[in-house]
DNA sequence: ATGAAAGCGCTAACAG
DNA sequence: CTGTTAGCGCTTTCAT
């Protein structure tokens, strides 16, 4: 036995307001069958002896922990970080704990949803982040016990918010065609990735669609991976710059990339956007002082929702799972403009 | 009794293995007194049945919970996603958990702190960024059996790593003031909130420190509160060009305030660094893209570091508390040069 | 409406 | 080196 503190128990409790410690549990979690009177006297003990239930015990006894876990690949990267900023608020607001995960790379995922980590009886619930789930993870997790809610993708057992990442990219690439751009580049995710996030390849299609309608046609050349990083946005310019027929106008699948391409012209000379344009994704915080035109999306929210429906989930677990649909819109600022006339 | 699934338990592995429950207990652990032997074939048993042991009822028994809690003021913020993610790594790899609180306001610092969310029994450890802590709540901590390592500021019992904000601040300011400028304006942090938050105060004297030392005098219009956020710099920045005599450089408590400061100085048609200095703290991720002079600090090493402080004093409560300082540099880019001379 | 008592699954003395 | 057993603090039948 650990030296620990004394702690004031249910025990205590029951024996300051002369009841049984059954009868506290009930009184305290405001169950039903106890008389008004009782409930009061247990309720101005508890409050007097600063009662607090020990979670582990009720955990153990009911076996549910009280806290949800958000699961995200990276926790530095913006997205996420305002994804589990709105998750947060909501989880904490509705009582539970919120643990989190950056489950880096597909090691990391993989041990993460197959219980390498005993996430069992840790948590109650999940929100998965942009992880790719295979129906046979999700099966495993829904068996132990644990309902998820996942943003990015769906994953038929579960509730899931899904951005629609094609019309998305379609909206902003067909936007630069509107504006005359015929070579426009494609700043991508992470190269073969597919496995793991399936965001960039959602994404892809809605560029290659927008060209098509835009009666462009493709050139691998345009494309290059970024990593979703500003670093990675960064270099994908410089290769883009690099090729034979450069680019007018840069799609980057993130706000952050889009910045490393900003950066990555203007240290080569171009400015943006006589020279190249560059469109992004997300409506990053600093989209406004890179003036950078780009698609918005309510991350914070995103969060919020998410970790919503997990808890409509929790609290009932028959409730059909629904699929949300996140809202986006194109945010014109000055990072794109018709090409130079030549 | 919650309709739970049916999981293995001790008893299954220990029945597997033909041996007792405490025998798995010790085997599983890798304590000692286990013959090599029985302790393989406890292995392969549990291997086999895929027992995870559940945590609350190791945490029920042993008393500690084999988590940490990381609270910062606000989640989304640049700076404290950076730290988060440096701790979350740490604490992973330590194999705790990692809770995450966004404490907010004032009110939610309080209640946080004062066991109004029954922190004790939760989680083992807590590292405090950059919230103040009373002596009286720290020893409330302390007396309630968790270990705290705090970033940005001492907090006497625990171990801490801190900051040398008047340097920083004094060295960002002499260096705008080496380049020749006179007046030079201060974009600090939240208003009337000593209490909370006491980075701005120090950098504030920082500030000062230089400006004397560079025989400049300084001027109570020529600070201005930016909330720590992009649109709290930009609007400090405003209320800078609009006094009699602006600015001809500012130095912004963060790197995100002078982003906003940059923002605001452009948009009114002034160019940085020609017409107005700007020199930040952090060095943030974007920052090179702003092409914005700063003092860096390693913000997600802090975290790395605050947690590792925490895991020591974790594993040895006898452990004399430390007190680790954190490394900066003053990193030139463009966004500071020399004033324009009349 | 209340109480007694049997667990929840694991750990830690204490014996052997 | 291994087993027996008594908890950890709370919840939940099952009686009353």
């Amino acid at each position: 036995m650990v030296n620990r503190q004394t702690n004031i128990t249910i025990e205590d409790v029951a024996a300051a307001a002369e009841v049984s410690v059954a009868t506290v549990s009930r009184a305290l979690r405001g169950l039903p069958n106890v008389a008004e009177a009782t409930r009061e006297r247990v309720q101005r003990a508890a409050a007097q002896l600063e009662y607090r239930p020990d979670p582990n015990a009720s955990r153990l006894a009911t076996g549910r922990s009280g806290a949800v876990a958000v699961a995200v690949p990276v926790l530095n990267g913006w997205y996420f970080s305002q994804v589990v900023a709105g998750a947060e608020a909501v989880v904490k607001e509705a009582g539970h704990d919120l643990l989190v995960y950056g489950v880096g790379d597909e090691a990391g995922r993989a041990r993460f949803l197959s219980g390498g980590t005993p996430l069992r009886s840790r948590v109650d619930g999940l929100v998965l982040v942009d992880l790719r789930v295979s129906a046979d993870e999700a099966e495993a997790l829904a068996a132990s016990g644990v309902v998820a809610a996942t943003v990015g993708f769906e994953t038929p057992p579960f509730p899931s918010l899904v951005l629609d990442d094609r019309s998305v990219a379609a909206t902003a690439v067909g936007y630069l065609a509107e504006l005359g751009h015929r070579r426009i580049g494609l700043i991508s995710g992470i190269p073969d990735d597919r496995q793991r996030f399936l965001v960039p390849e959602r994404r892809r299609t809605g560029y290659f669609d927008a060209l098509a309608a835009a009666g462009l046609e493709a050139d691998p050349d345009l494309e290059q991976a970024g990593d979703f990083s500003i670093a990675g946005g960064a270099l994908a310019m410089r290769a883009l710059l690099k090729i034979e027929n450069p680019p007018t106008a840069v799609f980057a699948m993130s706000d952050e990339m889009a910045f490393g391409a900003i950066q990555t012209a203007q240290s080569s000379g171009l400015s943006v956007p006589e020279d190249v344009s560059v469109v992004g994704v997300d409506d990053h915080d600093l989209a406004p002082a890179m003036r950078l035109t780009t698609v918005h999306q309510p991350v914070v929210e995103n969060g919020a929702v998410a970790a919503r429906l997990l808890l409509n989930q929790l609290s009932d677990r028959h409730l059909k799972p629904v699929r949300a649909a996140v809202d986006y819109e194109l945010v014109v600022r000055a990072s794109a403009a018709p090409p130079k006339s030549p």
